[in-house]
DNA sequence: ACTCTCGGGACTTCCCGTTCTT
DNA sequence: AAGAACGGGAAGTCCCGAGAGT
């Protein structure tokens, strides 16, 4: 009876996430994220040890997603640059479409101060930026910077801000918009300015529609 | 007596401020806030009507702080690029020196989903920062940029990463180096090349010190 | 307002005991407690800080009825063999008529294993009646005994039965009556045959009725 | 296979006496006990209705274990008051090894309140007694008592006293003395003096060793 | 025939925000 | 402004079935 166990499982999380997006960690409780899985506190009880279980569950999924994500990216050989820029619209693109990514991030914030979860979701993306960063840099994809950090500061900013963006409650598109809009700025800062016609700052198909096969 | 009454206002918001920096509004008790303020919850709840009455002063009182730096970054004449430059710093520091800044921050956004705060302190940021970069496109300081809110979003963003980063446990000099590389690729992004030298990308000396005057 | 404090915590307290009597320690619930107390579980946690700051409450109060009564009859210079009969009829009589000493009793069994409570009501009886036949035996009212410890362990025995005599739903003139029995027995197995006459196994005037003024 | 099903029932209760001497009877929990056996809640329910039923069970094994004793005891024609010096130096003993026998006695007394078990393990041991004294009552090795119930009650509280010092961590060469003690002082009282010499205070041959065979 | 995985409710302790009295 | 009391949940977790294995 391996299935329903799973499936019940899958269905706390995804309702897990979806109660701390709408309440935050704190304010969200076990009552209603059982219930709104159609489930009962026991049956909860049984998969995750407590609270912060199903929390650390709810992260280490949207981890699991992160890392499929990245390595679709680098199994399809797309350039370090151009990579960071799906990225960010694939994070838009997530934050809007799966709850599990959006907790990840909002839980992340809020659980600052609590023993340290199992998975950081937070600091996993700040990681995987950081690592094309690095691919761009090495292979001179990137403009010399008077500062060093300051790429690597400026995109963690970046996926703050989409993070934070993608909250006010905006549309999809527009948020698409805007996404594409910070790159048009962003590529300036980043890359050489011949350079600059090799990317392309709008999304690209691999950025949607994968999430669910997970 | 109305000054002693003032001074216990205020030691309860600071102590507010405190605590929902370390454990997040929800898990902050009033019992703790009273005591590290050194009163009792019958105090506080003489001065306030509620916890979030409390929640609502704290924002206020941020929001006071960040109305005084920039009227005396009005008053002081700095033009619009150099006072975003400034404002950055000044909130890096901010953010490391005073709890409220800081506790405005984090419960703008943990506090989403609730009934909406008399001041969103997040929210104010993002509007300062706008206004400013309305007054430097007018004054032609900035670049043409291919998408509008290009800029926008990107300050937007800055400000968000900034505040994430100081919450990392970073230090003080260590977030202001950071702050200032930020800058110096940032500014690539927003203004023409010629005009570069023009602005310093270290935090000035306006940038730190009045907030305790506040 | 120390008075209404007082008096509440009181009902607490005597609430706590009844309950405990009648369902154990673990069994009793602090909705049932306060329910009976008439007031609410907000009170129970101002003045108790858990379960066990209950019980530990429970235990002293006991303790203190305790005594008391011992400090009564040595203040009225009563000997010491007849002093440990009209102890075990105060035993008797209290078992019946205060919930708080027979708690003291039953608590003291269940916690068994438990981190020790601030006071061990049933040690503190085995304690009073070992000084006592210290006491005795210093002052030659005792038999000889071939084998060292056989009072001390027969009283003991004593203080047990008669605590769980009195649980078994037996009317108080009964156990009073087995309390006597008991006696005259004992005191064969005690004293010397020439003292018999000098000891009454009834219980005596001092042996009932102060207990509600503590 | 009826013999492993017998082996995982005893192992059960076993388990469950160990669980209910060290947290009493409401705070064992079923899922600690099925662990102690080294089987799961499942199989415990497979072979218990329910608590309750486990707990009879352990009162069950408890009294069998008692009146093999007794059974053995009157084979041997041992004569009723040494029988209840053997006796209590049989509890001691078993107290002491077996968990079923300590629990039986704990049970007992914590599920007072509770609707009445199938068996109860101290009343039965208080029938025995008097089943004893009543034989050695009849054939005249009792002394005369002024008052009737006067060796009932006696008895009664050393059981009661040897259950309670058992439980307090006491050594079991130690336990054994005390009740040898407990017994020289017990005979004065109970027999009249020629008869003194036939009896024999310390723990016959018979007292010991044969639990497990049951 | 017997055992376990999985899930369901029902409480209980704890404790929090709040009000009322002084 | 303190002290006292009030309700109302929330996390935790326990006892217990029902279905699926073995």
């Amino acid at each position: 009876m391996q299935a329903r166990s799973e499936r019940t499982r899958r269905r706390l999380v995804h309702a897990g996430a979806q109660m701390f997006n709408r309440c935050g960690y704190a304010s969200a409780t076990l009552g209603q994220i059982a219930e709104v899985a159609g489930l009962t506190k026991g049956a909860l009880y049984f998969h995750f040890a407590s609270k912060d279980g199903l929390v650390d569950a709810v992260q280490e999924q949207a981890h699991a997603v992160l890392r499929e994500f990245v390595r679709r990216q680098w199994a399809a050989g797309v350039p370090p640059v151009q990579a960071l820029i799906d990225m960010t619209h694939w994070l838009a693109w997530a934050l809007h479409e799966d709850p599990v990514i959006r907790a990840g991030f909002r839980i992340t914030n809020e659980c600052t101060g609590r023993q340290p979860p199992v998975t950081d979701f937070h600091q996993a993306w700040i990681v995987e930026v950081l690592r094309l960063i690095d691919r761009a840099r090495e292979a001179g994809e990137l403009r010399d910077h008077t500062c060093a950090d300051g790429p690597e500061t400026l995109m963690s900013a970046a996926v703050c801000g989409i993070g934070v963006l993608s909250g006010t409650g905006i549309s999809y598109p527009e948020l698409r918009r805007r996404v594409g809009a910070l790159w048009s700025s962003l590529l300036t800062a980043l890359v050489p300015p011949e350079h600059m016609e090799r990317y392309d700052v709008r999304a690209s198909a691999l950025t949607t529609g994968f999430v669910a096969a997970v």
